[in-house]
DNA sequence: TCTATAGTTCGATATAATTCGAACAATAGC
DNA sequence: GCTATTGTTCGAATTATATCGAACTATAGA
């Protein structure tokens, strides 16, 4: 499969972030990549119609949240977490810090 | 008037906060509360029509971000920050941190 | 009481997001 | 090449949000 388009950390938009946080099988796919590291998207299903956590992953993807990479047959994602702490820096953290 | 209804600061949800603050128009309001201190919906409607930035004061207001009070015709406005930053450590400040 | 001021609420419309099945694409391994 | 595995994309239905005018409520002040 072809690569994904990324936006620069210095083009992504704070209320892009927000946004992409405010669901919950996001912020859980967010937190679940932060304790874990990277993931592919199949570990990431609980279960879920595979279309719907697809989207999910776009509009983390496209948020600058997440960076997805190609692996075979498998995308592996990961956090964009040094870059965010650049531009947003303590958004992160501060989120990852709620109890879920 | 009546009242509003306020949520206990222990039953505000991360992701309604993040939702509420996803919307440039809502985020702005954040941020000339954030420097101005208390403020009227009218001082904060920047030429909008008053339902939508009612609309919009409601919002926050549920998401437990903003108190409102009555004086006389007006409602006054504050940031919640300080019960925020016992619930949400750092959010706040890390969003209000970000280049507007 | 009359009028102005400040917001809220209602209702209707328009726009956007979510959800998920079905079809498709790309790679690995036999 | 065939098949299984992983995801993506499309399309359609459902749901949620935003927007804003109009009607309404509540208070202040003359």
């Amino acid at each position: 499969m072809r690569e994904y388009r990324h936006p620069q950390i210095t083009e992504v938009q704070l209320e892009s972030v927000l946004y992409a946080l405010s669901d919950p099988i996001r912020l859980s796919i967010v937190r679940q990549l932060a304790r874990e590291g990277e993931a592919s998207c199949a570990a990431l299903e609980n279960g879920r119609p595979k279309s719907s956590v697809s989207h999910h992953f776009r509009v983390l993807r496209e948020a600058g949240i997440i960076k997805t990479r190609n692996d075979g047959t498998s995308r592996i994602n990961g956090l964009r977490d040094n870059e965010l702490a650049e531009v947003f820096p303590g958004l992160l953290p501060a989120i990852l810090a709620v109890r879920s």
